[in-house]
Order: structure tokens, then C-alpha cells, then sequence
RNA sequence: GGGCGCAUAGCUCAGCUGGGAGAGCAUCUGCCUUACAAGCAGAGGGUCACAGGUUCGAUCCCUGUUGUGCCUACCA
């Protein structure tokens, strides 16, 4: 007999075993990559968490993914590698730290010398990482530990400064002034991708010019009244009729007075604003350029700190809105503002701070693209690197074709600090990976630049640097390149494009072979989660209510690359219900109370519905398997669900029970039915144990108490000899007319749970004959005949193509409703055949298609015929028959 | 301005080389039936946005239209 293992709760708790078990595998090391020669190595590196604080849905779906993946490889015997860390995150960091002094002790950075508040920032650190660590942890993430990396540590660093050099050396890196986007906020420069555009409502300000030795006036539309002290000169288009006679002459600037004289320049658009141009090469990317081509000087005149400079009282000192302000009531009041529009345009904002961001004529680092982005864009041309999806490619492409030269340099102190030094006697630059303290060919002092790099300079290398590069180490030589980079699509242009070409330089060879770029996570209503709408969920809180493996399931089924998917509370429960499904089959099964060896069972042995789970089983496995080498973690998510539920506990289970339960108890039947048991569940949770692994490695546990873990149990194979296509089809038969029994018993009102007895009119007397058959329909006694032996009058009957049954029953049915039914029936037929007819009398049809589509065809058409011509019968009969004379 | 997506059941979405429209949730109807009420059984519900085209055949491929979302550049 078989029992309820008693010692499982009846509900699944995953808070009772999660941390236990990571903390199994943990101790047994099942995480840690080996160099195995023999073995094949798959490697992933985590996108690294920044440590500004803790991790949102977004990062544990990107965990998930990389987990499943790498659970995936190590059981199918790879020597797997999961690289993880975390990112030091400059700016982000920085702000936050510096907030957090102020807030809690009233400090202000400025106050601190830059060791002291570096110290702040690394105390800040090993906090947040410790929080994020753990979260990682509690998630199941099987990553290695013993391989951690910082962006900061000692080691890592060194690898920055030999990319540093390298690019240095080879001309790629170069030190200019030039225009750069400055966050007033911040106090640094920051890179394109830095920036954020939002719309802005200003407005537009048409201002006279006074042409010299004139009483005629040039007017010039502007957004930024605040930059005319630091005006060069007014340009037109060379092709502008209106102005071409005033090229060459010089104008008045308003206010200031300083002379400034009219140029020619193609860039100019006539139908923009009055068509004259005001440039002020400090102060913007287009005047600058405008600028170089004229020689025009560049007068810079607003601040690092956001406020005019360089100019006389009142306007010195004043903050730029302030500025504005004030020079627009002064122009009015020298009536040189001719009027005034509303005007909507985007601004460029920091993407930390939100600040707006002013283009200034700054000294910065730079890395020169156009070489970088030309190799870059060649390797994914030639599917080096293999984007998913696809479409990616183009976006890829857009940008790299289209990109600028990468400042690089940043005026914060949390980062690594460029190495360059220079010289206080003799003025010379030195770069060099070793601290210098004396120059070369002088013997001066050396000093080293005060400025950090880019936070996404070492993020670059992130793929080869966490392997030991520029050491030649046995992880590097073995793990590298790596297999697949998982990340988000809005990171493609900061880090995907930046880590192609740093590898490409520095490795002579790609960072991966492949990208999967996963979606955004959203909420409810499909909006991004974010701190100011307040609708962000934390992942522990949901680990801790409903246990890693749901949230794993919750975030990576019906998800599929490259889109977003929103998070919901009734999605969560959906992947919690399932769990306990899974938690129940196991305790139905009683595992831990048997000693009974695990024995394959002999195929004669076996019943039909036997066959055809296993059948079922070793389809899934062959479909999982092939779904993720494929990368459709969704589909293969959604099968095993649809197979472990519907196919396993509604239909085999019970169709099993009668056979578990019997009284006289064939010990043979019994034992092959708790090894079928046994082994499909074993399978099932090993297919699932990538997305769901703390309660398949639970379970697991209590089956096998004395074998190793799930987590390096063999991924299954499929195994033709299990294939079974009869017993499919077979088990579809009958699960139809288990179907159509239990439907005619809720129309009828028969209670589910009262035994009936059928007659069954079939030519496939064996197949009705299965006790899988009665035991679904629960069924007393069935008498099985000829399809066309005579049938009783005033019974229901059910007509399908196979079979037609009849249930014998006292209860009353109403004859109209019997009618009704077959007519519905029969409209349904009638419409399909003549769906079929159109094909078949389809001339091109018959000729073109392939013979097997139109075998089904015919086949489904006798089928539908063969059914129509019985329901046609019966409900002749029906008319025909009164049941008043019973 | 340029580019990339999306439009399928009431809601959220799957649908991977073109050949019988699917899931979860919600709704309605029965059930505490010897794992699971976090469950079981049954039912209803869709012109696959619209218009063309290719094809014997289109939710799927092509073109256009409409609606919608995102990325990117930026006009002073």
C-alpha cells in the first residue's frame, strides 16, 4: 500500500529550506569552476551589480537567466564557470556617499581631503556588497565565490592601467581641450552616453545686433541670451540672399559691446529662427566646430560651478537662470529685444543627477573610436558575436558607425586615477602602469593627474580582466572567451559596444560568442519600476513571502528576449501554486518511505498509460533540451510546467490510483507503478531544477538521501527506445472520450463522484477495454460491442469518430435537450467539413501541397464524415422515438 | 529628423523553418473525490489592428495605413 509521506508538510514552505540548501551546495563546493581538460568550459560573467545599493527585479532577471543557463551546462558536463562581483560605479556611487555624509553628519565633501572621503566611500562599499552578495545568494545563483572581483580591486586596477598604456602607446588615447558635456551638479565631465535628453518648454529670444557704422540691425534668435558675452561671431548661410551683402562686416554685441564680425558657414539653416547664427565656440558642440573652421577665438564665460565668469559687475558670478534673466530685462531696457516665442526643444540633463548639462571648453582624456569601432563593427558583421535577437545588431551598428570620441577622463575621486603623470620642471606627460615619481629627462617632480576614468573605462574589461588578464592564467587561457553575455538592452551602447572593442584590442579576440539581451522589468501596469513613483518591488521581499524558485518562475516564463515583461502579484502566485503542485506530487509519491531499489521496469510490463507518460517524458526532455541550447528559457519553462501539471498529476496520477490502491494488490503492478512514478518525477524535477532549484534539490533530497545532489545530477537523454507514438495517440482517444463523459455527465447532472455504467459501440474494443479508461471516468461496468450493433433508445449518447458511447442511466434526460446537442454538434462538423471541402476540390491544392497535408485532410474529412452520418442517426431516432410509451 | 519594436480571449502575454488559434489570471457551473481548495472537473469567450500583395494555403513573409511604445540625434 501506498502512504502520504507525513513528514512533508502539506504545504510548500520555501523559507524552510531555501537557505539550507544553498548553503549545502556551497559547503560542497558544487559551484566552483575547475580547469578540466577533459571537459568542455562554459563561462559567464556577470554584468556586475553597481555597489550604489541593493539589487531590483531587473537584476534578478538577469540573474535568473545567467543561472538557468549555467545550472543548464554544468548538468550536461561542462566544466562551468560563472564569474561574479561588483562594479565601484563612479559617479553613482560617489553621489550617494556624499549625500549620506550630509545627511547623516552634516559633512560636506568639499570639507574632506580626498583620502578621508575615499575611506567613507569604501566603508560604504563593503556594506552595500555584503547586502548585495547576500542577495545574489538568496536568489540560488550558483556563481563562483572562490572568483569574486571588484572594478577596484588591486588587481583589477592593474589590468586598467595596462589598458591604459596600451591604448595610450598606440595613440588611441589622447589629451585635448575640447567641448565636453559638464554636469554643474557633479563637478565633471561626462561622456555622450551620459546624457539624457528631456524635453524642455524655454523659449526663444530674437535679439538685435547693431551692424557697425550702421543704424541697420542683424537679428539673431536665440535660447541662451546668458552666452552673448562670450559671442565671437554671427553666421549666415553662404546662400541666404538676405544677408550675403553683410558677410564680412562686424556687428555690435548687444550689451557688451565688443565687436564681433559676420561669417559665412554651410551649417547655418536659412529657415531656422531670423537664419543668423550666434556662436560662442565655448558654449556649444556646433559653435565650437563652426568656430575651428574660422579661427574665431573662445571665450569662455560660464563657470565649472554653473555662474558667469570672466565678466565686469552686475553679470559676474550670477548663476546661469539668474543670468538669463537679468541680461533679457537688460535688453529690453536698451530695446534691443525685438520679441520674444514660446519655444520647446530637448536638453541635455545628467543621467545621475538629472542637472542640465553645459557644453564647456574643457581639458580632457579622450580614446579615439574611429579605429576601435570599425573593428568592432567587423566582428559582429561577420557573426563573431551573435546578438539575441537580432535586431540588436542594427542598433549595434548605428551607433558604432555614428560614434564620437569617448571622454574618458572624470573629476571625481572615486575611480581609478589615470595614470599620468606629469612633470612640474620640464611640463612633459608621462603615462606610465608604475607609479612615477621622478621625470625621466629632467629629474623633476613628478605628479600624477588628479582626474579618475570613466566607470565604464573598467567596466570594458570586465570579461578578461576577471580571468587574470593581463596574466596569462590558467582561467584565462581556459574560460576565455567567454560563452554568453546576458544583460539588459539599455546598456548596449555604455557596456556591450565598449567591452567588444576593448576585447578585440587588448585579447586579439571577442569578449563572447554570444549576447542574450533581456527586457526590462515593469509593474503592474507596464510602467518602469523607479525610486519617485514608489512602485519599485523589492526581490527579497518577494523571496521571503513566497520563495526564490516562484520568483525565478514568475520572472522568466512568458518572457522572451529582448522585451520587457511587467512583474504581478497574481503572476507570482501562479509560480507559487505550481511549486506546491510539484511539493504535493512528491509527498503523494511518498519517497522517503521506501527502500526499494529503483528498478527500470520491463517493457511488457508495462500498461498503456505506462508507455505513454514515458513516451510524453522523453518528448519533453528532447524539446527542453533543444529549447535552451537555443536560448528560450520561456518556452522550456512553460513545457515542463504544462507536462509536470497536466500531463503527470491530472492525468497519470490518477489514472494510476486505482492501481496504487487496490486491495488485492499485484505486488508486480504495484512496484512498476511507483518505479514509473518514481523515475518521471525524478526527470521532471531534473528538467526543472535549473529554474526552480532549491525545491527539485529538496525534493531530490528526500528520494535519494544517500546520492549526490541535483545540482551535478546528469541532464537527462532522450532515448528512442522510450518513443511511443502509438500509445500517444492511443491515450488521446481516450482521454477524448474521458472528456466527453465527464462534460455529458455535468450537462446531465450525474455527479462526478457517482459510478455509471456505458456500452461502448467501437470497432477499438481493445483500446476501451484499458483500465486508464475506467479508472478516468469512473465507470462501474462497461460493455463493449460492435460500432454497429443496434443501441438502446432513451439513453445519452456520445458520438465521436472512434467510438460511440452510451450511458445507461436512470437519471431523466430531456429528449429537446438531447436534440439540441447533436444539432450543435452537427453545425460544428458541418462547418469543418466544408472547410475541408474547399481544400480538396481545390485544384492548385491537390497538385501543389504536399502529399501529407493532403492526407490529413482526407483523413480528417472522412473522420468528420463518418461522425456527421451517426449524429445524423441519432437524432433521426430521437425524433422519431416517444418516450411517453415507456 | 533617423532607427527599432508592438497590435492575438475581458486582462497580461506565449505562439521558435507558412498547413488544425494557446497559457495564466478573470468569468460562469459543479465538487472538501483516498497528494494538493495554493486543489479537482466542466463551460463560455478571438474576423490574430486595417487594406493590399506573394502562395494551393498567411496570425506568421512583403508593401502601405492607423494606433502605440522605445532608442537615437538635435535647430541655434
Amino acid at each position: 500500500m501506498i502512504n502520504v509521506n507525513h513528514e512533508m508538510s502539506k504545504t510548500y514552505k520555501p523559507s524552510e529550506f531555501e537557505k539550507e540548501i544553498y548553503s549545502k551546495w556551497l559547503k560542497e563546493e558544487h559551484f566552483k569552476a575547475v580547469v578540466d581538460k577533459d571537459k568542455i568550459p562554459f563561462t559567464i560573467v556577470i554584468p556586475p551589480p553597481n555597489v550604489t545599493g541593493k539589487l531590483h527585479m531587473g537584476h534578478a532577471l538577469n540573474e535568473t537567466i545567467q543561472d538557468i543557463l549555467i545550472r543548464f551546462k554544468r548538468m550536461q558536463g561542462y566544466s562551468t564557470l560563472w564569474v561574479v562581483g561588483t562594479d565601484h560605479a563612479g559617479i553613482a556611487t560617489q553621489i550617494k556617499v556624499e549625500e549620506n555624509l550630509k545627511k547623516t553628519k552634516n559633512i560636506l565633501k568639499h570639507d574632506l581631503k580626498r583620502e578621508v572621503f575615499l575611506n567613507h566611500v569604501w566603508n560604504w562599499k563593503e556594506r552595500y556588497e555584503e547586502n548585495i552578495k547576500d542577495q545574489i545568494k538568496k536568489l540560488g545563483c550558483s556563481c563562483d565565490w572562490s572568483r569574486e572581483c571588484f572594478t577596484l580591486d588591486q588587481k583589477f586596477s592593474i589590468a586598467v592601467n595596462e589598458v591604459f598604456v596600451n591604448l595610450y602607446n598606440k595613440d588611441y588615447i589622447y589629451k585635448d581641450k575640447k567641448i565636453i558635456n559638464w554636469c554643474t551638479r557633479c563637478e565633471t565631465a561626462l561622456s555622450d552616453t551620459e546624457v539624457e535628453y528631456a524635453q524642455y518648454e524655454g523659449n526663444l529670444w530674437y535679439i538685435k545686433y547693431q551692424i557697425l557704422n550702421s543704424e541697420e540691425f542683424i537679428i539673431v534668435a536665440t535660447t541662451r541670451p546668458e552666452t552673448i558675452p562670450g559671442d565671437t561671431a554671427i553666421a549666415v548661410n553662404p546662400r541666404d540672399n538676405r544677408y550675403k551683402k553683410l558677410i564680412g562686416k562686424n556687428v555690435k554685441i548687444p550689451i557688451f559691446e565688443r565687436l564681433v564680425p559676420i561669417i559665412a558657414d554651410e551649417s547655418v539653416k536659412e529657415d531656422f529662427g531670423t537664419g543668423c547664427l550666434k556662436i560662442t565656440p565655448a558654449h556649444s558642440q556646433i559653435d565650437f566646430e563652426i568656430g575651428v573652421r574660422h579661427k574665431l577665438a573662445q571665450i569662455s564665460v560660464i563657470s565649472e560651478k554653473g555662474i558667469l565668469k570672466n565678466l565686469n559687475e552686475p553679470y559676474n558670478g550670477l548663476e546661469i537662470k539668474i543670468a538669463r534673466k537679468k541680461i533679457v530685462q537688460d535688453l529690453q531696457k536698451h530695446n534691443l529685444l525685438l520679441k520674444t516665442e514660446k519655444h520647446t526643444h530637448n536638453i541635455g540633463i545628467c543621467h545621475r543627477c538629472g542637472t542640465v548639462i553645459e557644453p564647456l571648453l574643457s581639458k580632457q582624456w579622450f580614446v579615439s573610436m574611429k579605429t576601435l569601432a570599425k573593428n568592432a563593427i567587423k566582428m559582429i558583421k561577420n557573426n563573431e558575436i551573435c546578438f539575441m535577437p537580432k535586431r540588436f545588431e542594427k542598433i549595434y551598428f548605428n551607433w558604432m558607425e555614428n560614434v564620437q570620441d569617448w571622454c574618458i577622463s572624470r573629476q571625481l575621486w572615486w575611480g581609478h586615477r589615470i595614470p599620468a603623470f606629469y612633470c612640474k620642471k620640464c611640463n612633459k606627460t608621462k603615462v606610465s602602469k608604475d607609479v612615477l615619481i621622478k621625470c625621466s629627462e629632467c629629474d623633476g617632480k613628478l605628479i600624477q593627474e588628479n582626474d579618475v576614468l570613466d566607470t565604464w573605462f573598467s567596466s570594458a574589461i570586465w570579461p578578461f580582466a576577471t580571468l587574470g588578464w593581463p596574466i596569462e592564467t590558467e582561467d584565462f587561457k581556459y574560460f576565455y572567451p567567454t560563452d554568453v553575455l546576458v544583460t539588459g538592452y539599455d546598456i548596449i551602447f555604455f557596456w556591450v559596444a565598449r567591452m567588444i572593442f576593448s576585447a578585440i584590442e587588448h585579447t586579439n579576440s571577442k569578449p563572447f560568442k554570444k549576447v542574450f539581451f533581456h527586457g526590462l522589468v515593469r509593474d503592474e501596469q507596464g510602467r518602469k519600476m523607479s525610486k519617485s513613483l514608489g512602485n519599485g518591488i523589492d526581490p527579497i521581499d518577494i523571496i521571503e513571502k513566497y520563495g526564490a524558485d516562484s520568483l525565478r518562475f514568475t520572472l522568466i516564463t512568458g518572457n522572451s528576449p529582448g522585451k520587457d515583461t511587467r512583474f504581478s502579484n497574481e503572476k507570482i502566485i501562479s509560480s507559487r501554486n505550481f511549486a506546491n503542485k510539484i511539493w504535493n506530487a512528491a509527498r503523494f509519491i511518498n519517497l522517503n518511505s521506501t527502500t526499494e531499489t529503483f528498478i527500470f521496469p520491463q517493457l511488457n510490463d508495462l500498461q498503456l498509460e505506462d508507455k505513454w507518460i514515458l513516451h510524453e517524458l522523453n518528448e519533453l526532455i528532447k524539446e527542453v533540451t533543444e529549447n535552451l541550447e537555443k536560448f528560450e528559457i520561456g518556452i522550456a519553462a512553460q513545457k515542463i510546467y504544462n507536462f509536470i501539471w497536466d500531463n503527470f498529476c491530472d492525468w497519470y496520477i490518477e489514472s494510476v490510483k486505482p492501481r496504487l490502491f487496490k486491495e488485492k494488490n499485484i505486488e508486480k503492478d504495484f512496484l512498476v507503478v511507483r518505479n514509473i512514478l518514481k523515475y518521471v518525477l525524478n526527470v521532471s524535477l531534473k528538467l526543472l531544477h535549473p529554474f526552480m532549484p532549491f525545491i527539485t534539490e529538496k525534493i531530490w533530497n528526500l528520494i535519494f538521501p544517500d546520492k549526490p545532489c541535483i545540482i551535478i545530477s546528469d541532464w537527462p537523454k532522450f532515448d528512442k527506445y522510450l518513443v511511443n507514438e502509438k500509445s500517444k495517440s492511443d491515450i488521446e482517444i481516450l482521454i477524448k472520450a474521458v472528456k466527453n463523459i465527464r462534460n455529458t455527465r455535468k450537462k446531465n447532472n450525474i455527479s462526478y463522484s457517482k459510478k455509471i455504467n456505458i456500452k461502448i459501440f467501437t470497432n477499438f474494443s481493445e483500446l476501451f477495454g484499458y483500465e486508464f479508461f475506467k479508472n478516468m471516468s469512473n465507470i462501474n461496468e462497461i460493455v463493449i460491442k460492435n460500432r454497429n450493433d443496434e443501441k438502446e433508445k432513451n439513453c445519452i449518447l456520445i458520438v465521436m469518430n472512434e467510438a460511440e458511447i452510451l450511458i445507461s442511466t436512470q437519471e431523466l434526460i430531456n429528449k429537446e435537450e438531447k436534440i439540441r446537442n447533436l444539432e450543435k454538434e452537427k453545425e460544428k462538423i458541418l462547418k469543418e467539413l466544408e472547410c475541408i471541402k474547399s481544400k480538396l476540390e481545390n485544384y492548385n491544392f491537390i497538385n501543389k501541397a504536399p502529399k501529407k497535408i493532403i492526407e490529413i485532410e482526407k483523413t480528417k474529412e472522412e473522420n468528420y464524415k463518418n461522425t456527421l452520418n451517426k449524429i445524423l442517426k441519432n437524432i433521426d431516432k430521437l425524433t422519431c422515438f416517444d418516450d411517453t410509451k415507456i
